[in-house]
DNA sequence: GATGAATGAGCTTTCATTCAT
DNA sequence: TATGAATGAAAGCTCATTCAT
């Protein structure tokens, strides 16, 4: 999940040389703080555990950050920006309005699956982050929020009729995200087995739901 | 939203003496308390800025419960506990499944309406309960949950068929649950009119998406 | 030096109730702060020095003041204020303006040698109070120092004329507390005895300078 | 003002290569450190907003002096052995009494004009050095003491009579050593105009105010 | 000559909690 | 019932300094 260089990229590459190491140490560090802050919260997180678990000392975690929310903004940050780049790829391949909303839920639930503390904390923790910290990340969301919405107004509009967002199709994309973000209060990988299946029901429950009637697999 | 007592009762009434001024008060109190944590989240909420809020003393609170810990119980166990026993009792009320899924929906979004607060306490903030405190608040929330999943399992089970619970009703039961849940990050009550229509709309989603057509209004 | 009641009083003194006993302990409290700070100055000076001198708690400091700077105000503030309200009563006696200006510097003199502490710090430390409290401070300072100029400039316009400030009189005034205020950089109560003589010496130099011919003593 | 090689010359000096290019460096550096200083206080800056300004790395700066006190200690030292130097060379020069100090005091004043953050330091922060680094730097203050006591000591004796510092002599020469160092908490070289005229000024107030009559300008 | 990386020590401030009254 | 006074513990952050390169 290495982010693409940014205006609000972390202080550790801001300060400039030697992008490799100091990025994977980065990185390491941001998944160990991600880990933490998803168990406990950001408030109930110290930066002092996060160096403790990283094996650097808490004047050391200061080097890669200005300040305990420039962190939190860069977990949320790359991993949504992270994620809407790779959701946007799954949008722009050709297929049926069906077929794109099935890859993007399967997307965005695979990703979880991959980074599940990064998400929680980016579901959780929005309202941690102040100021600009918050509104880059507020854009982003925007943007996903739009790219499901888009395809569910198309869904909805019905065949040759126009897309465009009403009324429903905003609460169905509101119902869907609710389903999406509720997934890691509960999803047991064990129990529950593979993304992909779970990505296929919310398919059927949203198509059916919405009049759609989906071919069932 | 006055509480039962039960042997997690709040400090104050377990002091004993007279009850109706100190429960006001009490009542005055978890409210503000509520509104604080559900704008600032639980940690970031000082026990102080809840006494300046209601116009008493830091060391007033502590009358009241005995621990920063048993504030925040208090609220969840009060919402939670009033919000099971008024939709226990839309189940219970005779109807079609149908119908009292109608009820439990409009019954959850109702309380939301009249508790945003609260529910957002107890959405965000279960996490930051440990111990019994936790334990007492899950029990009643794996009620609500059984509320919930008993009535979606006989819809999904088919007439004349034995309700149970089976792999796919346990993820309709939850995605359900992560759309109500999700409501509260961007309900609006001027934008999206009374909670009513939107119960409708979600059970309309539920019963197409899991094939129990719905006659539309 | 217990100061006037002033919108810029004490945190401690805000608070509210039982007067006596917390102003007792506040100045308790500025004394020693003003010590600490005199003899290593501000930045150097932790409050938890100040509350070890004190034995007070690091915490319980901050149930006196806000924040360290307005441990330093309170210092600078009170110490000014009252130095002020002192020299104003002097200045308003009865009396030539030679020997008004002679009550001055002998005031002066006195106070600072009962209060070299806070004087040092009003001295050295104007420039470690921003915002409110710096100007708040500054305001008294002009004060003081018009009190010194307006005696300065009825001196040197001559008898009979306007008293008005000059460009020469302004400098002289600005010698004047050049010397004043330089005086805590070698002032030795041992060797150089009482500061009425000091006084003296440096009103001598006055009025000779200014060729107003002073009757020696 | 680049200083006479002593045994407190800095670091960067005693590490011997190139001292051309180096000394430049040195004194851009030193030079930036005290305008900081004198704005802000020497405990209130940090070597890395020195480093900043003159474009060096944090670390870099270590190159050059040995700690923050010797960087101190390097602004004090040259600035006094320099000033020094100077009026040693004024005193010395042939000339009345009345003319020698004359010169003593435009010569101070005009060194504060060229090098006014440079004095503000040396003023404000002689407390902030300890051992052998206040010790060299008292002893520089101790001989320019003395070049201003001796004249001023000669002027008071009287013609013919022996000069010798007495009690009312080492007053005169302290207030006037206050007169000088109090000039840059005012000094406003726009509103004041040239530091000749107030040297003479000054100069006036003092001959009058020993008695020595001085013919007006 | 110079710097990136790192850290120990220390600072101001906050906060839940206590207790005598 | 309620509060003024006080504190232990911990948090975020800064900074002088070091060292391998």
């Amino acid at each position: 999940m290495t982010s693409l260089p940014t205006p609000l990229q972390a202080t550790a590459l801001r300060r400039g040389r030697s992008r490799k190491t100091t990025e994977r140490k980065l990185d390491l560090l941001l998944g160990s703080a991600a880990e933490l802050i998803a168990e406990k919260g950001f408030e109930a997180t110290a930066i002092r555990d996060v160096g403790r678990k990283v094996g650097a000392s808490l004047a050391g975690m200061y080097y890669y950050f200005a300040s305990k929310e420039e962190l939190l903004h860069q977990i949320q940050y790359r991993t949504f920006a992270s994620l809407l780049a790779a959701q946007e790829k799954a949008a722009a391949a050709p297929g049926s309005a069906e077929e794109r909303l099935r890859r993007l839920l399967e997307g965005h639930l695979s990703f979880f699956a991959r980074h599940p503390n990064e998400m929680r904390v980016c579901t959780s923790e929005l309202r941690s982050l102040t100021g600009e910290y918050y509104r880059s990340v507020e854009e982003v969301r925007r943007r996903y929020y739009h790219l499901m919405a888009d395809i569910i107004a198309e869904l909805m509009s019905g065949p040759g009729r126009k897309a465009r967002e009403s009324v429903k199709s905003r609460r169905v994309t509101l119902f869907v995200f609710g389903m999406l973000n509720w997934v890691f209060m509960w999803h047991d990988p064990v129990k529950d087995g593979p993304v992909e299946q779970l990505a296929l029901e919310m398919l059927e429950l949203v198509l059916n739901g919405i009049g759609r009637r989906r071919s069932s697999r």
